[in-house]
DNA sequence: GACGATGATTCCAT
DNA sequence: ATGGAATCATCGTC
């Protein structure tokens, strides 16, 4: 055995490769037995190292002399891909390229080298490879579910959840923010988030694969395992989860300013039209003994009035406790809606007995007024 | 801008 | 959970 191939040999067992590791050793031993001299190997072996003497960047930069390798476009591809049969790359470069893609020791050295290079990257930094779930990425993941911006659309999140919203005229008495222009600005920044997130992982797989291709391509002049392709695309993987979680960070950020805002702004009103307001007080009014409407009386009034049931509570309170405290002051209005009412429950007295019917004076929903001009019941 | 009116919120008692 | 009372914050008018 000379030299060379006890230092195939010898490379072998560097590796701890099976005979499975090397590809098809029967050939190898065809080789031999077949007569073709041991200096095949002294040849592809020479080969090899008068190829690595000329580096693959080398190579490259006389091939596209005017780019970098970093520029990419997804166009390029294809030229990466395929043949570099275009590029004007010296003959002798070409020719000991080709001679050695031929050869039939090729696939067997390449495991080896392969093999080899896995061994010592493994050794190197194998070892951060599985990282567990980032907790902070958690952590944002969860808060944009809970905001509704990532996940299943809530309720439809769209103008006419808005517009419903709108019309229940908001209900900030059951905890949640029911405003039309909240709705309206998280659904905007729900949409920015999801089309940024799209175009991320779009360029994301569009530079995984082009990467991958250049690999592969470069896998025919260099040892490149698929182990290696899938760590580097692990990595890219990771720097692009980065870049998503500043767009998770500031879509939180955005949220939380938008809630700071509308929660401050909770407190803003309108007063009520005038409709709603005599409605209820014609309510308050005619029910003066007792002025504590029913769940159902509240439902109804807040159906009237176009207001929340809430509201109509916040409404019957506010009046109980300030008429309670000023009687004096609220005389002339009760007076005002004693006549109204009294002249409303004539009226459809009247009404009824034209028409031979048996309603009731409060057959419109209200007793008529009960309320005395001394305040008293 | 002052001021009263008014809707909403908070705290407490029941 | 509901209502009373105090208070806050804004609206509308002058």
């Amino acid at each position: 055995m000379d030299e060379q191939t006890r230092m195939l040999a010898s490379m072998g067992g560097l590796g701890g490769l099976s005979q499975a590791d090397v590809g098809d050793p029967d050939s190898v031993r065809k080789q031999q037995s077949l007569g073709q001299p041991q200096q095949d190997i002294g040849d592809i072996l020479q080969q090899i190292m008068a190829i690595t003497d000329e580096s693959l960047d080398e190579a490259q930069a006389r091939c596209w002399p005017e780019e970098a390798p970093a520029q990419w476009t997804p166009q390029r591809e294809g030229e990466l891909g395929g043949s570099t049969a275009g590029c004007a790359l010296p003959l002798n470069f070409q020719h000991r390229k080709h001679a050695l893609n031929c050869h039939r020791m090729k696939p067997a050295l390449f495991s080896v080298l392969c093999e080899i290079k896995e061994k010592t990257v493994l050794s190197i930094r194998g070892v951060q490879e599985e990282d567990p779930p980032d907790p902070q990425i958690m952590r944002l993941d969860n808060m944009l579910l809970a905001e509704g911006v990532s996940g299943p659309e809530k309720g439809g999140g769209s103008a006419a959840a808005a517009a419903a919203a709108a019309a229940a005229g908001g209900s900030p008495n059951d905890g949640s923010i029911e405003h039309s222009d909240y709705r309206a600005k998280l659904a905007q920044i729900r949409q920015i988030y999801h089309s940024e997130l799209e175009k991320y992982e779009q360029a994301c797989s569009e530079f995984t694969n082009h990467v991958m291709n250049l690999l592969r391509e470069q896998s025919r002049t260099r040892p490149i395992s698929p182990k290696e392709i899938e760590r580097m695309v692990a990595i890219i993987h990771r720097k692009f989860s980065s870049i998503q979680m500043q767009l998770k960070q500031s879509t939180c950020e955005a949220v939380m300013i938008l809630r700071s805002r509308f929660l401050d702004a909770r407190r803003k009103r309108r007063n009520f039209n005038k409709q709603a307001t005599e409605v209820l007080n014609e309510y308050f009014y005619s029910h003066l003994s007792n002025p504590y409407p029913s769940e159902e009386a509240k439902e109804e009034l807040a159906k009237k009035c176009g207001i929340t049931v809430s509201q109509v509570s916040n409404w019957f309170g506010n009046k109980r406790i300030r008429y309670k405290k000023n009687i004096g002051k609220f005389q002339e209005e009760a007076n005002l809606y004693a006549v109204k009412t009294a002249v409303d429950a004539a009226n459809v007295s009247a009404q009824a007995s034209q028409a031979n019917s048996p309603a009731t004076p409060n057959s419109g929903g209200y007793p008529a007024p009960c309320y005395t001009p001394d305040g008293r019941l």
